[in-house]
Formats: structure tokens, C-alpha cells, sequence
DNA sequence: TTTTTTCTACTGGTTTTCCAGTATTTTATC
DNA sequence: GATAAAATACTGGAAAACCAGTAGAAAAAA
């Protein structure tokens, strides 16, 4: 008879956190350690108990839970982490990957399929839901461009853009010429790649710089 | 002795399903008839089928669960229909308890809590989360202004001038003259009460108009 | 069918944005 | 202190947007 697999699961919704122990506990030579509400309390925990699997949310109150998956790795470097997440975002599939969860798998993944994801991430493969390989393979166009850097000045003048200010309104609020604001336009139109206000805006908000 | 309360889950994640009915089954005079992963199949259920409670999702794969509690009220007025949702949207708590729902809840809803509202539902309470409760008293600016009505025209054109169009260039597409594609935006920006197109964009945006 | 709404289109004029290029000062960074 | 980046400011001209009001035709609703 050989070693239990063991796990170590973090989700901030104890319904959820049930439903997975529960699953887990079910399965034959499978074990579930520890159950956590928060990053902090998990890496505690881990830092002087090695497990074999951890299950993983994205959106934890205290940490972020991609960061959450990097610390775990380097405290544990063996450790398969899976993420089950509520989040369709490639940005955030493609950053928890990067910080080396094992797979990602949506939270309406059927039972059945998770046991068996976790076998196969277990046995070194990388394991994603048919739907997360979707997203995956079909960028939206503000994932291909990457976001371009804008300095502190910019970001305010495009906030007050998107507010609906006019390049006068915006030199009065500041204390600049409208010419200054004119230029900053203007760059900010050329690093967008844009050529008028109304697709800056859209651009802006898809890439987080202003909230709609 | 009295009869048991009776339930009836919905949520398309089989993970939450298991916890819930793990939870409630530990409950003493609680009792789950049965769990779907779809509205239709719950509604074709409820038609011949008495519950003292339903416990519902809002993100559903086939029916929007606004839609689906309105329906399953529809059915049996009496019955008690919590939300137990990831959306801390206010308008799609409102459009919950519009439709009828007796308590909206978030998933990160601690067990004890929970059973605790039902209980309270089943007594004619209103159920709020505290952190529900924190949502509807804080309105975002979009909320309070309702959204103007758009004619089908003027979505179109909504549409073209996000994408960052000229007026002279949405004309050509749609095939009409740039003077009343000047029209339309004039009273686009009269609908949102702007002033021009950078705020209209914001505000479209904002109003769920045009996807980021 | 009548009424209302929407879509269409115009005149004529003002304001603002957009384009291209340049240049000085200030602030970080090495 | 040297170098680079950012913020400031300008000229001058073209294009587009914005304002206010009007009005006929088509489509939808009553």
C-alpha cells in the first residue's frame, strides 16, 4: 500500500470548501489535511507541513491568489497547485499559470472531471478545462496589445478626459497651458494607437487605466 | 413532530451542490428533495412538486436566475427562494428581489450563517448579507440614473463611435448622410446628459451599452 | 387609422480636437 | 555630474465635433 495523497484546500467560500472536502474524501487513498479560508493562514500552514496537492480560488479576501500560488510553490516547490476559480479572464489564467499552478479549472467543473484532473496533474501534466483552453486560444484584442506605460501626468489627464472634461477645462483643474494638455493628448492617443478621444476611452477602460 | 423543510438546489457548480446539501442534510428536520445544475430542470421539477425552499444561483448556464425565480414563484408562491450568488452587483441584487426572492446572499456566506437565514426566510424575514445590505445602501453614480432608452439606431451608431469612428466614417458604413449621423450623436450625448463624445463612451460603457 | 416615435437630412455657425514639429525646464536615474 | 525621461509650452493649420433649430418620410404603436 502506498503513501495517501494529501491536500491542502484554500477557498473563501465555505460552501464551496465543503463540497470539495467532501468530494476529495470520498475518493480511495486520497486525504484532505487542511481547509483554509485565507492565503495568510494556508502559508502558515505550509510552512512546516508538506502535502501533495493544493486546491486553490483566485479571488481571496486577503491575498491575491495568484501571488498566494507563487509563495506556495517556493515554500514547496513539488506541490501541484490547481486553481479552481470562478474567473474567465485569460490575464488571470495565463498569470496563475505563469506562477506555476499546475492547472486551472473552472468551478462548474463536473465532479468526476476534477478527480481525474487532479490524477493527471499529479502525474506532471498541465491540466486545463476545455472551456479555460477556449479563452485561452481565442485572445480579445486588449490582450494582445500590451498595455502601454503611462507616466503620473498621463493617467490624470486621462482620467479627466474620460470624465468628459475638454482640454481647457482640464489646463484650469491642473494650473497648465491647454497646450501642455494638448501634447499629453496626444501622446497618450499615439501609445494607445488610437486617433480620437472616443476610442482612447475604450481603450483606457479595457486596459484599467479609468473604471466605467 | 413536525414536517421537515423541504429544499431545492440550483447552481451549475457540482462542487457548490455538494457542499450545500452536505451542509443542510447535517441539519436536523431539513431535508434536500433534489439538486440541478440547470433552471429548466429545476422549473420542470417544481411543476409537480412542493418545497418549502429553493436555494438558487444567479449565474446559470440555460436561464438567467432572475428570470428562473420569477418563474418558480410563479409556480409556488409560497415557497421561500434565497439567491445565493458571487454577484455583488446592485442592480441584479435588486432585480432578485424584485422577482421575488426572499434573501440574497454571497457565497463566502459563512455555514452557520446561512442555515440561519433560511430560517429566518422561512419566518417571512427579508434576508440580507451584511455585506449585501453594505452594496444597496452604497449606489454607484451609474445606478442612480437610470439608463436612457437608445433607439436601435442609436446603439449602432454608439457602437461605431466607441470603435473610435468619425462621424464622416460611421456615415459611409450605414450608408446615410454624416448629418444625421450628426443627429444621432447629438442626441445620444442629450440622452446621457454629457457633452461630448469622451464622456458619452464613459458613460455607455458605464450603462453596459458598449463591452469594453 | 391616427398618433407617436424614429430615422432621415438640412442650414449656418462656434468650439474643440487633431496633426506635425520643436524646444525648454524639471525630475528621475545611473 | 551626466543621461534619460517626463512635463511643460509653443506655432499654425486642417479636420472633426458640437450647438440650435427645423422638418419631411418611414416605421411602429395606439
Amino acid at each position: 500500500m502506498c503513501e495517501p495523497v494529501t491536500f491542502v484546500i484554500i477557498d473563501d467560500h465555505p460552501v464551496v470548501l465543503q463540497g470539495l472536502q467532501y468530494m476529495i474524501q470520498g475518493q480511495e487513498n486520497m486525504e484532505v489535511l487542511a481547509c483554509f479560508t485565507t492565503g495568510g493562514e494556508a502559508l502558515a500552514y505550509l510552512q512546516h507541513q508538506e502535502v501533495s496537492v493544493v486546491l486553490q480560488d483566485i479571488g481571496l479576501p486577503d491575498t491575491s491568489g495568484i501571488e498566494l500560488c507563487c509563495e506556495i510553490k517556493k515554500l514547496q516547490p513539488d506541490v501541484k497547485v490547481l486553481v479552481l476559480s470562478n474567473y474567465n479572464e485569460r490575464s488571470i489564467i495565463f498569470e496563475s499559470l505563469k506562477n506555476g499552478a499546475s492547472g486551472y479549472l473552472l468551478k462548474n467543473t463536473a465532479p468526476d472531471i476534477l478527480i481525474q484532473s487532479i490524477k493527471s496533474a499529479l502525474e506532471g501534466k498541465l491540466v486545463l478545462s476545455e472551456e479555460v483552453q477556449a479563452i485561452m486560444a481565442q485572445p480579445a484584442p486588449a490582450d494582445l496589445s500590451a498595455p502601454p506605460r503611462l507616466t503620473r501626468r498621463e493617467k490624470e489627464i486621462l482620467q479627466h478626459i474620460a470624465d468628459g472634461c475638454t482640454t481647457a477645462e482640464i489646463a484650469e483643474k491642473l494650473f497648465i497651458s491647454p497646450l501642455t494638455v494638448e501634447s499629453h493628448r496626444r501622446n497618450l492617443m499615439q501609445k494607445f494607437s488610437v486617433s480620437n478621444a472616443p476610442g482612447l476611452i475604450r481603450m483606457a477602460i479595457s486596459h484599467k487605466f479609468v473604471v466605467a
